[in-house]
DNA sequence: ACTTGGCACTCCGAAACGTCGAGTGCCAGC
DNA sequence: GCTGGCACTCGACGTTTCGGAGTGCCAAGT
């Protein structure tokens, strides 16, 4: 039913599309793009398109615009991953080299995204749960408060502060600190609950008020607090489809804002492993109907630990923000890794 | 020259404005608010005021809109700070109590703030240079390879690894630890950098590669990372008045992803003990000539660290966002002082 | 010396209108 | 199956018209 002209005139339907943002009409299409055939016999084949849900008209007489169906045939059978310039490799590479611990490699990913892509970038933070403990720190910061520090072999350090009712001496605090990173040095953060619990017991009794109020605090570091973080960066480049969607941007603004939402988003990509495009409606949230996604996993050493990703409307160069956004996450994981 | 009824006609010139966003004629002033005069004594007064250049019109018979210096009368002289609801009040404490750390505290002010306000939010982590050494941590990672933790009394933690050669002993780290406690702690950071500039001395000769090494990552923690972050919330909230400015808000989306132009915007206020506002041209930077800016320091204990507040078009509700702003500010001190 | 009603004037914004051109669907012929 | 021709549709755009809100000024009233 579609054969390979057909498929060309989607092709040229969507380029001419996404780089004028104005329906594109068959007299136009074979002006600039050397089809050779007329106008009019294009004009069949669009009808055929659009019979086949891939294009669409705004109005009757007027050019034709991709619908969700027609990008997504695009994406997955028309277009091709285009590589970035070794010059913007470069740049990338030096620039996330500047990082200085954890957060600014984040943030300077998230800008850099933005940067490059020209859309809205989301960065999370790599996951607690899927990193391993590396060190666990307890420092007495007064008789009776002491700092929790927990850090992982990702970076990324939490801290909580736990105070108690009555002194502590120093050894004890020494003997916990021994015995909690004897248990969960090099675990994954998600085994490390399971392999404190029954830790209270190895101490003696007039030890365990203060063991069980640190062990808490950890587990609920570890635990109750999977608080997956999210940064943005940006979203002034969604004014540049302000005559694309006037008020839409009204409630994607709103909805970037919801870090649960961002979570979700990033969450929902199909395979996690490739660079997963989602497109329009296929986003879940009803705010986003009118965007796309396109986001990839990222991590150090083929480990995934976390997400990143642009978002931009659905009319966006699928092939040059594919390629950007891959070759961001490689670079990250490299910087992970050598950390 | 200016008379309480000439007053008293420019503030119902800049609430009706505020409210309906709309020129505001002598007619449906008079309507509106019962001065018990004619229109046609109110347009003499408007005549007035143009003519001091509080008011003026967008076109030759057209209604009149405030100007900056307007609203500085309007701000100064004519406005009373509208206190929160006890509700809110409520709201708002409770909402910060749950914060768990610093950066929670922070992340959610901000999210507060822009709510409470319904405009842009904007909020400086405590500054480093104006709080103390609590505690400096020193931990082994790796044979080669040592974390450097820094915890000041305003709950912020900074982190740096330090590689080296060759292998550390442990007591090396141990007794480096104990010496740059003893100088420093308690210490305000930007003291702390001359306390620990002839440290090395004290070390001998074998161990100095690694003291300087430790070291010279210290002081750059204290010194060229001034590193002033900034957060931001509600940016969502410019949208509602996408139709005052259409094509404004682009620049002032960029404007507002940049760091050091948030900075520079909390800085500018003339004094920082109060709650500072800043009308449209009043901003130094460009973007935001169309903007207002209502700032106040905060931090625990009279002790200022550093700065939040929130922008809006010039035409903003004063009364009610100094309010929030210097509420929310309060707030956050007494959480900040009570961790 | 203010205040007021009246009046002529200005100018924006909305609605109405006509025109133009791009685009379409269909059909007959190649 | 492709092509040129043709009639038709419909939005975009420029022009025109019209009404209303608002102004400034003036002369009269208090």
């Amino acid at each position: 039913m579609l054969d390979d002209r057909k498929l060309e005139v989607l092709r040229a339907i969507v380029e001419d599309f996404v780089s004028t943002n104005e329906p594109v009409g068959s007299k136009a299409l074979v002006e600039r793009h050397n089809l050779r055939v007329s106008p009019a016999t294009i004009r069949n084949d669009m009808a055929a398109l659009e019979e086949g849900g891939y294009i669409a008209q705004p109005h009757t007489s007027a050019g034709r615009v991709p619908t969700d169906k027609g990008y997504r045939l695009f994406v997955d059978r028309l277009s091709s991953v285009k590589p970035l310039t070794p010059a913007e490799r470069r740049a990338i590479q030096t620039f996330l080299e500047g990082a200085v611990d954890l957060d600014d490699v984040v943030r300077r990913t998230v800008r850099l995204l933005a940067q490059v892509t020209r859309q809205v970038a989301v960065v999370q933070y790599p996951s607690l749960s899927r990193s391993a403990v590396r060190h666990v720190e307890l420092v007495l910061l007064a008789p009776a408060r002491v700092l929790l520090v927990l850090i992982t072999d990702t970076g990324r350090v939490e801290q909580r502060v736990v105070e108690f009712a009555e002194m502590i001496p120093e050894d004890a605090v020494a003997g916990v600190r021994a015995a909690l990173n004897a248990r969960v040095a090099g675990r994954l953060l998600s085994e490390a609950a399971a392999a404190i619990a029954d830790l209270v017991e190895s101490f003696p009794a007039e030890r365990r008020p203060f063991v069980t109020a640190v062990l808490s605090t950890m587990l609920e570091t570890l635990v109750e607090h999977p608080d997956e973080r999210v940064v943005l960066a940006g979203t002034a480049n969604l004014t540049r489809f302000s005559l694309d969607f006037p008020l839409t941007i009204r409630p994607v603004l709103e909805a970037l804002e919801e870090q649960v939402v961002l979570l979700r988003l990033l969450g929902e990509a199909t395979d996690p492993a490739t660079v997963s495009v989602r497109i329009g409606a296929e986003n879940l949230h009803e705010a986003l109907r009118t965007t796309s996604v396109v986001s990839t996993s990222y991590g150090a050493g083929g480990q995934a630990l976390a997400s990143l990703g642009v978002l931009g409307p659905t009319r966006m160069d699928y092939a040059g923000t594919i390629g950007a956004v891959r070759a961001v996450a490689r670079y990250v994981g490299q910087i992970l890794a050598g950390t």
